[in-house]
DNA sequence: GATCAGTTTGGAACCGCTTCCAAAGGGACT
DNA sequence: AGTCCCTTTGGAAGCGGTTCCAAACTGATC
């Protein structure tokens, strides 16, 4: 492999007269620079990057660490960061996350600085420790889909979702309202707690009074939906609308009404969260945010940070849709 | 941030002992390991990669170049990728393609060393000239999902897989059997061509005439299988089943059927091509081809290669399995 | 043709690591 | 204590770029 060194001798040029050829830059003179381009060709040189980025220290590449890609969410956002990084001169590194350790692995190995320019991670909240190795490091680092108290981060505001999918079971007229949730005191995740804030935001409003029989609590999962549903909709004062705060527990409830025999929307309405794929063959109603939209610009912003080294935080909230499908309708009677 | 030099002068060692802890190699004295050991935790050292790239004269890295991920096969592959990696020190960097400029521009770039240890190609054919400059320059690259008169190559034999989906049609009774593709005539995938023949070969080894109105081209996508299959179940003598070049387009073509209520399989067998997730979920019948075991296999072939330094090609072709759910029945009548 | 300011150029020094070679150190034996 | 061989160590050289500085060149002006 032909060297800059070796261009420089057959263009009979200094090393530096080529290096200003190859960065575009400054003031060569023309017929220098058509000598130098000369060599370059013949030779077949292409610059090396390891040596480059020694020289520089600066890398050109983002790692993006995000879970392994079972979810169509983490692709999608993906996407949005591909888009977004394709018309700037920085590559992605892949980082995929299948498991806690791994996660942490990673994660204290990146935050060592001069393997990366610059940290994007994907639905993974971070830990205390990890958010401050970051920090001390002084690595620009950008969260998707996840808080941080300290770094800058890109997320949807859940509190305005819950009221928004509230706010379109109410707007139809309906009074009986359920929220079925997954626990909503956890440490990781807060979604499910900000969503059931903007529920009651939403009844608080319309002067709906909130009913403690129709929240209903439970572990992740279908399964665990449908087995609440059959309990929620036999009661003796059943609601007439019910809000999952996802939409795998809305397709449990789907399963259990249509057990039960109670047709939707005609008798119950049915609003899930997150606009899964699932969910459109479904024809679920449900809260859609924008995933590729995050990858965008959760990039850009960091860019922005590794371009600028800019201090600070800076906190994105997007918007969340209100998808109308087929399991919502006018309240009965 | 400490380099190795600050390391050296703390521990009272010279720069090649400190290196030689670093890579954990040969003969140290316990003693001296300890005290170099303690000197980088005090200083917070870590190595710069970009040095360690420059003088070992490899980079650890993998570039992936694949079409941006609009398809699940492409994630599915991609995953097989991720998943064979993580247990190397090596890393992807993915080059998502969008365009066939943008395909050209970075194969060029790629092609000319110094960049990346070798090449992975996913789902895209590559031209002559590609092909040999990659061979001219030796770099390691393996193509998945495109064959290639030279370089090492993973792939499904696709007419073999397109005879199998139709002789199946075939052996339930069907004669009057569609083919829904994606263009035929293109010069980045050669795949929907290949099911196409085995589609024909099948039929003419059972002696059905082929007809010209049952041949559907169009472009990639649900959406669009959706408004050809509308025409197609709303011909006058419509077919019994449908063959999908992929399950996506299957997904599309069953909308359709539902829209106008012809109820599958009874009035309408389906068939598509990939086993994609959500097939499962539908309950599709399909043509499986291992698209995870792809990305695994032309991973571990291309680290062969990267790490032997081979020569030669090699090119291993996938089995096919057809996977009977749901979507297929007796012809009706 | 001498002077001068501005432009262009060559090349040493540097980026931070690995590796090779020679030198120093260690222990067993005479 | 001296010898020998093997282990361990220090540090210079090299990887291939960029950049800074001083030197060389340019041509306009007197």
């Amino acid at each position: 492999m032909a060297t800059i060194k070796d261009v420089a001798r057959k263009a009979d040029v200094g090393v530096g007269t080529v290096s200003r050829v190859i960065n575009q830059s400054d003031a060569v003179r023309p017929q220098t620079r058509k000598k130098v381009l000369q060599a370059i060709d013949d030779l077949n040189f292409s610059p090396n990057l390891s040596a480059r980025r020694l020289s520089l220290g600066k890398t050109w590449q983002i790692a993006v660490i995000l879970p392994y890609l079972t979810l169509p969410s983490y692709v999608e956002r993906l996407r949005g960061v591909q888009q977004e990084i394709g018309s700037t001169d920085y590559y992605p590194i892949l980082y995929s996350v299948g498991s806690p350790e791994q996660r942490d692995e990673y994660l204290n190995m990146l935050s060592e600085k001069t393997q990366v320019d610059g940290l994007l991670i994907i639905s993974m909240p971070l830990s205390r420790q990890q958010t401050r190795k970051i920090t001390r490091n002084q690595i620009p680092a950008v969260l998707i889909d996840a808080a941080d108290p300290i770094l800058s981060h890109i997320v949807v505001d859940d509190v305005a979702g819950g009221e928004l999918a509230t706010q379109h079971l109410i707007d139809l007229g309906h009074q009986k309202i359920a929220y079925l949730s997954d626990y909503l005191d956890t440490p990781f995740q807060s979604s499910g707690k900000d969503r059931y804030q903007g529920y009651r935001i939403a009844l608080q409003k319309a002067g709906i009074p909130f009913r403690e029989e129709y929240l209903k609590e439970g572990p992740k999962g279908r399964e665990q939906a449908y087995q609440t549903a059959l309990q929620l909709l036999t009661h003796s004062d059943p609601p007439s609308a019910v809000f999952t705060s996802c939409d795998t527990k809305a397709i449990g409830v789907l399963d259990a009404a249509r057990h039960l025999n109670i047709p939707v929307p005609d008798q119950l309405s049915l609003i899930g969260y997150d606009n899964i794929r699932d969910s459109e063959f479904l024809n679920l109603t449900t809260i859609s945010q924008p995933l590729l939209e995050s990858g965008v610009q959760g990039t850009r912003l960091l860019l922005d940070l590794v371009e600028n080294n800019q201090q600070g935080q800076l906190s994105v909230e997007l918007p969340l849709t209100l998808i109308t499908r087929d399991t919502t309708g006018p309240a009965p009677g």
